[in-house]
DNA sequence: CGAATACTTGAAATTATTCAAGGGCCGTGG
DNA sequence: CCACGGCCCTTGAATAATTTCAAGTATTCG
């Protein structure tokens, strides 16, 4: 019952305030799912990747997109309409409770998002954002594709970023590998840069 | 199968990596949810009248407090405990669905108290704040219990919410009647203030 | 009534942004 | 295959917004 969509790169697939056309699920790509200010700043809440979805709080909710979404490559999505995924939920207990708890882990992921924002400074944010990436496990971190989308989910700027990665490099934190790669050096430290305390300087 | 529980003014009711103690519902009184940055500032995600709840998210998702929580005057709650929570909600499909709505336009509040915080200045987001607190209806606005949980709300120290306030009764936008309430003058005049464009000077 | 806390206001300080310019990478087209 | 143009990233200097610090007034609570 769901139908297949496909967008070429760059392309918007919903705006801001547009009716949610139902629930997408990413099969191949990428997707963008960002708010833009009157001046035309733009903040990414989101970076959607291959089995994983996007407008369901809309579809849930059944309000207006709080968003817009673009694809960052070529995508393929699959859209379960609203009407036909409405009636499902209405019938499917377990799928029901699987959304629930989906989504409040998804709340929880934003509100630690908003921590990050309003009570770390710079470095804090990219500290907490590495140590938080690479899971604690490997020390290896993959950054988004392009540093600037990075910038923006943290709100900052990408000057800011690059900027605040050199410190971190400087201080001996990290070891930047190549331009889309990033190495943990001392987590001990990350973690008390994250926690509002500048090593030296 | 819920416990009353009642707490002092000032009473901390749970603090944030505390293990989930269930579903809170205010009876009476105001609660605060808040989060703390290691400097000691604080960050008030949400005030709790009669008829909220807290502490959904965790309950639902199965993980410890992403916040805390503490009561602002002497507070009656009703605790529903974890596991009499999560047994009746795997058997009632309409609570669950209920939630789940319930859930998604806490996001979508959520939502745009983030990108009120991130695409907004000062002055936008005190002023998109009045328009949403009114609801566009009574042109009478009750503030919180204190200013300072408002800025801190906003993500602005209270000094800078006083200086903003005025900036806007200056401009003939508001009234300041008395210190807990404002009348919009001009809600048009507000509406272009929140979008980023201050009227003179 | 007195102490504590909240609120306002001004001046100084700080952080991040904006503006500006150069370097590097990549895809297109000659 | 190389040159060109575009976009991303980096870096520096100047700018601007908000915070911090400080002091005084107002309000609230006991």
């Amino acid at each position: 019952m769901a139908q297949i969509r496909t967008f070429d790169r760059r392309r918007l697939i919903f705006q801001q305030d547009d009716p949610c056309p139902g629930l997408f699920i990413v099969g191949e790509g990428l997707v963008k799912v960002y708010n833009l200010a009157a001046g035309g700043k733009e903040h990414v809440l989101h970076l959607v990747e291959p089995g994983g979805t996007f407008a369901e709080v809309a579809a849930i909710g059944g309000f207006d997109c709080p968003a817009s979404a673009e694809a960052m490559e070529p995508t393929i999505c699959a859209l379960l309409p609203l009407e036909p995924f409405k009636r499902v939920l209405a019938e499917d207990h377990g799928l029901c409770l699987g959304l629930l708890t989906g989504m409040a882990k998804w709340v929880r992921h934003f509100v630690g998002l908003m921590e990050d924002i309003v009570l770390r400074d710079a470095l804090g944010r990219v500290a907490h954002y590495l140590l938080d990436t690479s899971g604690g496990r490997s020390d290896q971190i993959a950054l988004p594709a392009m540093k600037k989308d990075l910038a923006s989910h943290l709100n900052l700027t990408s000057e800011t970023l690059s900027r605040t990665l050199r410190r971190l490099t400087e201080s001996d934190l990290i070891d930047l590998l190549d331009g889309r790669h990033i190495r943990i050096k001392d987590a001990e430290g990350l973690r008390s840069v994250a926690d509002g305390m500048f090593p030296e300087s």
